[in-house]
DNA sequence: AAGCACTTTCTTAAAATAGTGG
DNA sequence: CCACTATTTTAAGAAAGTGCTT
């Protein structure tokens, strides 16, 4: 190599040794297949594997007419679930086929996961893109007279479930009433922490067009500007209120 | 406002995949 | 089937952003 030469390659060596200081980033680099220690490092790696675990499960899924269920939970617990066509309709076959074979390889626990599923479905990213409940989406046309008798007993456990689970709330709230009267929209042994009467200033006055219930899970905004919290009863009458040894307030209508 | 969990963007290099030939 | 090459895709690292909760 001519002294011209060696000169120029020694340049151009210099140029690139300085063009790696520049570089923003190492780029992609080979890492051991271990937990990752870095909180923040743990999470990134986690969303986008995720992401690529997904695209490629659904891949799968067009190239080859596979029907596909991912579960994952994240290290926080947060679901995040993959299913073609659905998630549900995939494990309820799985279900189906595990209980009558030995072909399963998957160490996933089922049942447990069907209880959690709708809870990842409004996510509005990942798996789930284009938004909307779950159940909202029309019913697999591919499940069979024994996955919809199965859909069908998991979404009746599942009301019974939220059923228990409103109860346990209601439960919790302050105060109670003793309401009876079949004209409350079906409201009757609830829980309330106070209550109101619009247009009339005395509550045994009766009937009353239009009482308020305090009740955290409706807003009211009066005419006179006033937010009310509570459950608006219609037409009702009042015929009793006194407050119990505990300060509650019971009413009855 | 602060903290947390998660997402997104950009740059970069590793890894996967497709195509080809023996 | 295997080896090789070219092309495409994936994901690490860094940093900024989003949305939710306390």
């Amino acid at each position: 190599m001519d002294p011209s030469s060696r000169a120029a390659l020694g340049q151009q060596i210099r140029e690139e040794c300085n063009n790696e200081n520049q570089k923003k980033t190492q780029g992609k680099r080979k890492i051991e297949i271990k937990r990752i220690g870095k909180k923040t490092s743990r999470q990134v790696t986690f969303s986008k594997r995720r992401g690529g675990l997904f695209k490629k499960a659904s891949e799968l899924c067009t190239l080859c007419g596979a029907e596909v269920a991912i579960v994952a939970f994240s290290g926080a617990g947060k679901l995040f679930s993959f299913g073609h066509p659905t998630a549900d309709s995939v494990i309820l076959r799985y279900l189906n086929n595990s209980s009558s074979s030995s072909s399963s390889s998957s160490s996933i626990e089922g049942k447990e996961v069907i209880t959690h599923i709708g809870a990842e479905k409004k996510m509005p990213s990942s798996s789930n893109v284009g938004g909307g409940f779950w159940w909202d989406e029309p019913i697999d046309e591919n499940l069979g007279l024994a996955g919809l008798e199965q859909l069908k007993a998991a979404l009746e456990g599942l009301r019974s479930r939220v059923a228990s689970r409103l109860d346990d709330i209601n439960s919790s709230l302050v105060g109670y009433n003793n309401i009876n009267d079949s004209n409350n929209g079906g409201v009757k042994d609830e829980q309330f922490t106070d209550f109101g009467c619009m247009g009339w200033s005395n509550f045994s006055q009766a009937p009353c067009d239009f009482a308020w219930i305090g009740h955290p899970h409706q807003v009211y905004n009066g005419v006179d500007g006033m937010r009310w919290e509570g459950l608006i009863l219609q037409n009702v009458f009042l015929t009793s209120h006194e407050h119990d040894s505990n300060g509650l307030l019971k009413i009855s209508l």
